[in-house]
RNA sequence: CGCGGGGUAGAGCAGUCUGGUAGCUCGUCGGGCUCAUAACCCGGAGGUCGAAGGUUCAAAUCCUUCCCCCGCAACCA
């Protein structure tokens, strides 16, 4: 009989849009936890797919001028090649357009209509019809839609509605009953806050919405997100098709995602699941945001980060490191490149690729590149007793879902290490044949660490440990290593001949300040637009480094003996600036004030024809014509452009 | 008073529940080692713990008030 089951899921993640490393966080952390209990010997299920439908891509979907289904089709496959090249070991992959799903979709909303907890009403709203959003009146900004500004109608529209607030009592003793059920705490404290205010009942149809699973007893309805989305964990193991499968792996053990979408996996999700009978999700886990500049990475705000970009440039381990490591997984965390550098450079390369390094070179050196033998009286057991507690400290860290701390456990041993050859010094012990016992110790304790420092790393890396267990000639296949056997001390055996290597983790030289240089056109990608310049790709990061801000003009002149410049004053939210613009012979002066302007507000001051200019004014050229960029609609001064 | 998170060394964070000489990583400065990937090991400097008031022998920690930053407010991990 096979040992316990371990069904893990992220989101399905919304295909208005390709992946960013947020969502790369989300699933690698997954991935994580799933190799860790594949490896302890769980029978374990990995899910993770895309929810489709949706106004968001109907409209998308229009804009390309293509159907729905082929333009989630593009993007679902972009979506798999990234969790390829991050090496996402799913299980499954459920998509919402799928026939497996939408046909036990419908029978869900039909069977918990049948039973009267979803029932008709009329729904009665202020709508935006712009920005297709009911607003509470409570919401609008002096009447008017927050949102655009414009003006909101009262929309009566019949809709079917779910009953939540008949479950809020019994869900609220669960979470009351269950200290895990809601993770972290501060997650747990907030949804319990939630529920006490009240639930209200939950719009569960849309009459506008097309692209859609359709009601099954009322065609003209289509089910809106909550039912779609969220019903995938059970639809993909099986509910109502597979009866053995799905009991097999319901209830799930853990629904990771990030915060913002906890409440309808606390609340919603399992209201559904009490609806339809089912037991409720062990665990629900809200990890914290990766925030650039204190501001969330979302699709939305378009900052985004490629994952894609990252793997390309700095390779998939530590990519992969870096987002399991670069915790805290409890509240949100600050992502910048050179944090990654960093840390690929001190964790990876200097501490553990390093310890490789000197571990192999000395192995070869004095012991003719063969694992030497220990002997048991010439041993101090220091590692060994580490590597015992680090390999406790993983087992609690991964049931804890602190993923970081089993990174940082593992980094205490290797770290141990380095200063165990310090106080060891091997290079010494080899001048006197009569401490060869405690060299051949020294020297396999050293090794003995690397091996099982790398097995532990086998659910979190998925090149660096292969590559070290090769180099010291040791079983390469860890995967088929069972984990209680992997973690075991002794695993290396001594007299296999070690395979000195290329450093696995070579350091990043640090990105240099300079602008990343051009690229030939010449060999520019022949897909591109012939005779299009092209300069080389840069970062957000990079880009975000240039603070682009609405000015508006107060003053305009010409400057003195300069035939291309005008001197602006302009208003930079509070603050006043003195701006230099070259373009007096294509704008007159008094044509800009009281204009709105992009400026770069954050360029180094340069006085131009002795007058300072404090920021850069954006123009387009072609062809000897300028025009000066501006803002469609008013905006306040200061305001962020990007 | 809509809800929540946060403000601790140059940067990023822990510590706050259960008060007791303020800690970790990186950076920086100095020293050591020579097996190693300018790496590794040791040590130093650097903080009025957002502000004010209170409780206490003792407050980053408990209480009160205030300021600032960031999210969420029912389809952006």
């Amino acid at each position: 009989m096979s040992k316990e089951t371990y069904y893990v899921t992220t989101p399905l993640y919304y295909t208005n849009d390709n992946l960013h490393i947020g969502h790369a966080y989300t699933t690698v952390i997954a991935d994580a936890l799933a190799r860790f209990r594949r490896l302890q010997g769980y029978d374990t299920w990995f899910l993770t797919g895309t929810d489709e439908h949706g106004q968001k891509n109907e409209r998308k979907a229009a804009e390309a001028g293509v159907s729905p289904q082929a333009y989630v089709d593009r993007i679902v496959e972009a979506n798999k090649a990234l969790w390829r090249l991050l090496g996402i070991s799913y299980d499954d992959f459920i998509r919402t357009t799928e026939e497996r799903h939408k046909t036990v979709v419908q029978e869900i909303f039909k069977r918990v209509y049948d039973q009267g907890d979803i029932y008709k009403a009329e729904y009665q709203g202020l709508y935006c019809t712009p920005c297709e959003t009911f607003w509470l009146g409570r919401q609008l900004v002096d009447g008017k839609c927050p949102t655009c500004g414009r003006d909101v109608e009262l929309v009566k529209e019949e809709s079917y509605f779910f009953r939540l607030s008949k479950y809020a009592d019994r869900l609220l003793r669960h979470i009351e009953a269950h200290p895990d059920f809601i993770q972290p705490t501060s997650r747990r404290n907030e949804m319990i806050n939630f529920v006490k205010q009240g639930l209200e009942d939950l719009c569960v149809s849309r009459t506008t919405l097309e692209w859609g699973i359709p009601v099954p007893f009322d065609p003209k309805h289509t089910i809106y997100v909550w039912f779609d989305a969220l019903s995938n964990y059970i639809t993909a193991i099986g509910y109502g098709r597979d009866e053995d499968k799905f009991r097999r792996y319901w209830p799930a053990q853990v629904h990771l995602m990030a915060k913002e979408i906890v409440r309808f996996h606390a609340i919603i999700w399992p209201i559904i699941l009490m609806a339809l009978d089912l037991p409720l999700p062990e665990r629900v886990f809200g990890h914290g945001w990766l925030e650039l500049d204190g501001e969330r990475i979302s699709k939305s705000k378009g900052n985004i980060i490629d994952p894609k970009v990252l793997v390309g440039k700095y390779g998939l381990d530590p990519v992969r490191y870096y987002l399991l490591r670069e915790g805290p997984i409890n509240s949100d965390t600050q992502y910048s490149e050179a944090g990654l550098v960093q840390r690929t450079n001190v964790d990876l390369a200097n501490d553990l690729g390093n310890l490789l390094s000197r571990t192999t070179a000395m192995i070869n050196k004095f012991c003719q590149a063969t694992i030497p033998s220990p002997v048991a009286a010439a041993d101090d057991g220091v590692l060994r007793e580490l590597a015992g507690q680090v390999v406790g400290e993983i087992e609690r860290a991964i049931d804890a879902m602190q993923v970081p701390e089993a990174l940082i456990a593992i980094n205490r041993l290797v770290n141990r290490a380095n200063k165990y050859i310090e106080e060891t010094a091997p290079w010494d012990l080899a001048k006197d044949p009569a401490k060869a016992d405690r060299l051949n110790t020294v020297l396999y304790n050293l090794a003995e660490t690397l091996r099982l420092a790398a097995y532990a790393l086998v659910p979190f890396l998925l090149e660096a440990p292969e590559k070290i267990c090769r180099q010291l000639g040791a079983e390469s296949d860890l995967q088929a290593i069972p984990w209680d056997q992997g973690t075991e001390w002794g695993g290396l055996a001594p007299g296999t001949g070690i395979r000195r290597g290329d450093p696995i983790f070579p350091r990043i030289e640090e990105p240099s300040d300079e602008c990343p240089a051009s690229v030939d056109v010449s060999q520019a990608t022949p897909t591109e637009t012939p005779g299009a310049p092209r300069t080389a790709c840069i970062t957000y990061d990079q880009f975000a480094q240039a603070e682009l801000r609405i000015a508006e003009v107060l003053e305009a002149e010409p400057v003195p003996k300069a035939d291309r410049l005008l001197r602006l004053k302009v208003r930079l939210g509070a603050e006043e600036r003195q701006i230099v613009a070259g373009i007096a012979q294509h704008y007159r002066a008094e044509e800009l004030v009281g204009r709105k302007i992009v400026i770069v507000a954050n360029l180094e001051p340069a006085k131009i024809r002795g007058v300072e200019s404090q920021g850069l004014l954006l123009a387009a050229s072609a062809e000897g014509h300028t025009r000066i960029l501006t803002v469609d609609g008013d905006i306040a001064s200061g305001a962020r452009v990007k």
